[in-house]
DNA sequence: GTACATGCAAAACTTTTGCAGTATG
DNA sequence: CATACTGCAAAAGTTTTGCATGTAC
């Protein structure tokens, strides 16, 4: 039975295999929320082997349906990568709750070209990160 | 006899002691430019006990002097905080020979500007790092 | 002189791996 | 029904801790 899941299809897709553990970790990272530890992840399944947890989400990482970023406290998260859109992202972490939000912007494509043209670099892969406060830790 | 390395001026003024393996670790970050990490710095002061490598960097990171980021490929890096406080830049890595040129844009600015608007965060600090090919890995 | 810092070694964690059994496609 | 995946347990790797000794201030 294929899954309507987008992340289960696209591990089907890829060739691997749609068991129950793979789903449960999937799952979990839902419910985890915007950012979790492989920690949480083992913790919320108990039923689930902690290898298998953490081959899941090295693949999933290799298969970038995740990403790590490191808190200012120097906790390292994990958050799932923008489900809808495949397109290329990057993250504002709130400081103060740890919260990551995703953007994309044209005027980094602007940007990029400002910097080629000032150092004769060709840009390709590039890693942008900002650190802020996120909408409700303003208003505390 | 007082320090003129502001690393060491602010460690001594917050209160630790300027001893000679944390001078040791300081120099060998510089030495290491700009991404190192914890195993670097280990392997290169063979004299200094592993506990203290840890100990210095734990050390500097609560006095937020140096800060981690996660590259791409997963591996965690350290790398010194704002010592050159003369002009704001970042840096271009190239990622074949692994020359570093820096830049400083205007588009930066309005880049943060967007970024706000669409996710409600009030951006304060940042971090870019742009990977590619200087002028003469293109040529290769 | 007195804390604070160090080095060593052991302990506490975290992540990976080997292998025999299981279940997916 | 082949083989990718799993769980377990052991191994490998990383960071922390306890304690006696050393040293910056």
């Amino acid at each position: 039975m294929p899954s309507i899941d987008p992340i289960e299809r696209t591990l089907s897709r890829q060739g691997h295999r749609l068991t129950g553990p793979r789903r449960a970790v999937v799952d979990t990272m839902r419910l985890l929320g915007n950012h979790f530890t492989a920690e949480e992840v083992q913790q919320a399944l108990p039923a689930v082997g902690r290898a298998t947890i953490f081959r899941t989400m090295k693949l999933m990482r290799e298969l970038e349906m995740i990403c790590q970023v490191v808190l200012d406290d120097g906790t390292i998260v994990y958050q799932l990568v923008g489900e809808d859109e495949s397109e290329h992202h990057h993250h504002v972490i709130c400081s103060d709750c740890g919260k990551v939000a995703e953007f994309t912007s044209d005027g980094l494509e602007r940007l990029l070209e400002d910097v080629a043209s000032m150092t004769g670099f060709e840009v390709g892969a590039h890693r942008i990160e900002l650190y802020g406060q996120c909408d409700s830790c303003q208003k505390k």
